[in-house]
DNA sequence: TATGATAACTAACACGTGTTACTAAATCGC
DNA sequence: GCGATTTAGTAACACGTGTTAGTTATCATA
């Protein structure tokens, strides 16, 4: 029985003639020994990893408390358990050496990158252009060619802060969720910009400030604003995890939400609805990016006609009652707020 | 010029003579044409594949809300980049094939496995023990031989309970982390009895709850609890984000926290001291946890001799106010928090 | 100049698999 | 009974690197 035999039957070769007999002494012998062909002689000869990167484009101590992260890979491994594929993690940090991942590519480590968060300013993501090395962006970079996976971010934002106009609010503040060299932070802020100017209010810098991922710079940046001399009715946090520590900064200062200063936030994570109020957000769905951009990168890989290179996934307004525009009751409000959640589709 | 000599230029090899001159020849050509050595070859010669594997035993679902993971990532590959390993990512979730992460032991994909929340029922586990496989575990598993990185769970609960018992309570209602089959979820409610049997307090089933990682067990569990007949004036919620649902079950039944029921949590997530009021809770030593579990691997695959296998870290009961025991006023809680904030060590 | 030592480089093998081309045996058609 | 075809199995190469042993050229020494 020789080594060819058992690599045919082992991988269930198609139109092979292996007798049964044969066949089930390979498998059972396999399973004796616990074998597994190794993955490296296999990636030699195939030219092929088996593993997807997921590169993380932000400084390595915001990734602590970036809730995005957990529900994109569960995403991924759920569709990469399907096709045997395996996910590797890094993080792209401007701080660290600038083309890592462009060797994880060059070295084949990894036969693809999903590339999470990409920055305006990363020259390296333009060497995998030119390499042709199979790329999903989740998130955007304006004059990429490469395979995109993301929202509108810009008109999510514009639904949140028209929200707030809709409500009466003519002074909003601005927290941004990462400083404008991420992509989706100058898309949100411009999302803002948009709703205020269509409402004829003029765009005031004096209320916006920029945030960096944390809860920390959420309380920071709304304390700022707070200590600023511009007044303001209502507040669009451009991430749920800023707006928690934005919201613990008014409380500190003896400001209720939403009578004093009505919130709204963006991402809807898993605790927006736990807060106190429950936090009106732009959700977003994430487990569908997840998807969606594995799919694209399985299709990229099989080589097949990959259909569309841009998908832009539609995102919802979640009215709960940090806006001030939810008028149930206190005690049975959660209980009731699957119905009493109001829903603004943003892409129609 | 040969391939020998570039293997031996680029790998910068020891006392090896290669003329400045065709030093310079490679390291300029290796530049120009962004060469990288292919890592399945390197992985096949060196039977290296300079790679560990993060194994999340928890089911797919719950690794969305997890908090714990994304830290523990962070401090692994802070490690990692020093020494040229990568880190890859998958989720050991018993409805899906059991020995699935076996596999990629056997096919050498990875070099070492750190296994984040063993399942008291993994019997794969003692696989990879029988193999000798590289395995560090990040919490325990009672009865094994693996190298173990965690920390006191049954002792920081205890401290937290006790404190509860400290201030007066003795009607305490508790929610596990988790299903009894993770080994955490049974450590911190053996502290939970313990501190109760200290006290001379009777444990009541009535009063004990099991969640499943998720915000929704804590409010569900919460509102159940509250649904008993049996009173209770303190909770002690053996995870933070479970302890953010549960305050919300609170506060939807109009029950005021600490003032009707004393909260504390567990794990000391980034959202808990912007949580309102400012949760107490068991800081978790997440990053030290990484950095050990990383260093012992390393150390493990460098054959060095492992100076300890079990490495147990210290916690701390960080006392904020939703216990009731600090009187800071509500205004300027949070500026003085880091001052204001009580500290007990658990383990000294 | 002959001898040995050293510097600089290279040919050849090993790693473990997938795959192709080939051989031997068995079966079939007439 | 004999060539043609099908079936079952194998030898040999390729993948791209690290490494060992070996081969020239260069140079110092007696």
């Amino acid at each position: 029985m020789s080594r060819t035999t058992v690599s045919l039957v082992l991988n269930n070769v198609r139109d092979i003639k292996i007798s049964p007999a044969t066949r089930q002494k390979v498998m059972d012998a396999a399973e004796r020994l616990g074998y597994v062909p190794n993955a490296a002689a296999r990636a030699l000869v195939s030219q092929r990893a088996q593993i997807i990167g997921l590169l993380l484009s932000r400084k390595s101590h915001h990734i602590s408390t970036d809730a995005f992260i957990n529900p994109i890979m569960q995403g991924l491994l759920d569709v990469f358990r399907q096709h045997d594929m395996c996910l590797l993690i890094d993080i792209v940090d401007p701080d660290h050496t600038k083309e890592a991942y462009i060797q994880l590519a060059r070295a084949k480590r990894i036969d693809g990158i999903l590339f999470s968060g990409p920055r305006l300013d990363d020259e390296a993501l333009k060497l995998l252009e030119v390499d042709g090395f199979p790329t999903v962006l989740i998130g955007q970079l304006p004059g990429t060619k490469l395979c995109v996976v993301d929202i509108d971010n810009c008109a999510a934002a514009k639904s949140a802060v028209a929200h707030l106009i809709r409500l009466g609010h003519r002074q909003i503040a601005c927290i941004t969720n990462a400083q404008l060299t991420y992509s989706a932070a100058v898309e949100r802020l411009r999302g803002y910009q948009c709703a205020l100017e269509e409402a004829g209010i003029a765009y005031d810098p004096a209320l916006v400030r920029f945030g960096d991922f944390t809860i920390e710079s959420g309380y920071e940046q709304m304390r700022n604003l707070l200590a600023g001399q511009t007044k303001f009715t209502a507040a669009f946090v451009a991430s749920d995890t800023l707006a928690l520590g934005a919201r613990a900064a008014l409380s500190e200062q003896g400001l209720a939400v939403p009578q004093d200063v009505a919130l709204v936030g963006f991402d809807d994570l898993p605790f927006a609805r736990y807060m106190d109020p429950p936090l009106t957000t732009v959700h977003l769905p994430v487990s569908d990016l997840a998807h969606r951009a594995s799919e694209m990168m399985i299709a990229l890989l099989s080589g097949d006609h990959v259909p569309c290179d841009r998908v832009i996934l539609d995102t919802e307004l979640i009215i709960r009652e940090s806006c001030g525009a939810s008028h149930t009751s206190t005690v049975m409000k959660r209980k009731e707020e699957k119905e009493g959640e109001r829903i603004f589709r943003n892409n129609l």
